[in-house]
DNA sequence: GACGTAAGTAAACGAGTGTTTACATAAGGA
DNA sequence: TCCTTATGTAAACACTCGTTTACTTACGTC
């Protein structure tokens, strides 16, 4: 038989990954406040006490998986020429599981966790967004492209209507993709 | 001194409406979860008792008090002519006390609050709003108005940025403004 | 191989919650 | 006036949850 690497039974670092990779999943999955350290710690196999003693508690431990989970460069990595398709399509394909939209609308219920999210929100996806849309109205596109991803995933995940679940209707993906590419364009 | 109406000190009809009243307030301020049945009661000035009693339970005032706080007329009374300006004027302007979107919001951490809130809005929004719209794409339409709306409200409710807290920066507000009435003109 | 430290566990703690139960009392008709 | 019933209250219940404490165990070092 192949010999196998040894690997310790006692990882500090494997140990604090898998949870932070546990709670992205709960967290996007119940929301902050139905997803208990229990349910987190039970995923990562590991004892709910390491979640105070590795992130300092529940709170610092969303604040780090919802900021593990942001990526400005999924968004300001694409091409301006084809942004509207290819922003729609990453926003309606995508896996939600990895998306941190779930995370942060599901956090709205609790005020601390909101601050947490409106300041990540603003550091690491509005302001890099700022940037790379450039010029005097920067601000404004970015407060649209906002407005736009917020409405859309809030109305996938507010209003689960049986005739827009799963596939998004034709004619309501191509306004999509001109509102998107219209911020680019303008 | 001018004679008073007798009131008795007891009115089941005056207390539930006291209890709805603060629940609409208490739920707005501090969301589904946050809100304690304690808070709402003592705001009412009665017993916590009472809303298991009157209501069947915290979730059950819950859907009274969004219920209550949902009148699509405050979209559908307005002339199509004018629809962009007006009703962002009643978006951007309105007393938030009033309105049911903070409670929509704040009540999506929870999933049975947040079922009811699909429900609601679905029913005595999304619907009325389609009727009204009319015409072949009538639920692209009603779909479009709710993307612009939650994403206007998400984006005011969840980036509390400085330079767009409090009134809406004008350009943005024109961009608004042409965003809503495209949807009644198309 | 013994030992000290880091890693992990089990269990209890303490606070907060919605709801229920038992009791008190005001209202209104017989 | 008395008595029934609706109205309201106080207190305890039952449960969940994040966190802390005390203890155990595996790893690396000398």
């Amino acid at each position: 038989m192949a010999t196998t690497i040894e690997q310790p039974s006692r990882d500090a670092d494997r140990t604090r990954a898998a949870i932070l990779f546990a709670a992205q999943q709960i967290f996007a999955e119940k929301g902050f406040a139905e997803a208990g350290v229990r349910d987190i710690t039970a995923l990562a196999g590991v004892n709910p006490s390491l979640v105070s003693r590795y992130f300092g508690g529940k709170l610092k431990l969303f604040e780090a998986a919802l900021d593990a989970a942001l990526d400005p460069r999924l968004m300001t990595n694409l091409p301006k020429e084809n942004f509207g398709k290819l922003i729609v399509a990453r926003f309606a394909d995508e896996d939600d599981r990895v998306s941190p939209l779930p995370m942060m609308f599901r956090a709205a219920g609790d005020s601390e966790a909101r601050a947490i999210t409106a300041r990540l929100l603003r550091d690491r996806v509005f302001e890099p967004l700022q940037i790379w849309f450039g010029g005097e109205i920067a601000a404004v596109k970015a407060a649209r492209f906002m407005m736009v991803s917020l409405g859309f995933f809030a109305y996938r995940d507010q209003l689960p209507l049986a005739e827009f679940a799963g596939p998004v209707e034709p004619s309501l993906r191509a306004w999509l993709e001109s509102e998107f590419q219209a911020i680019v364009d303008d």
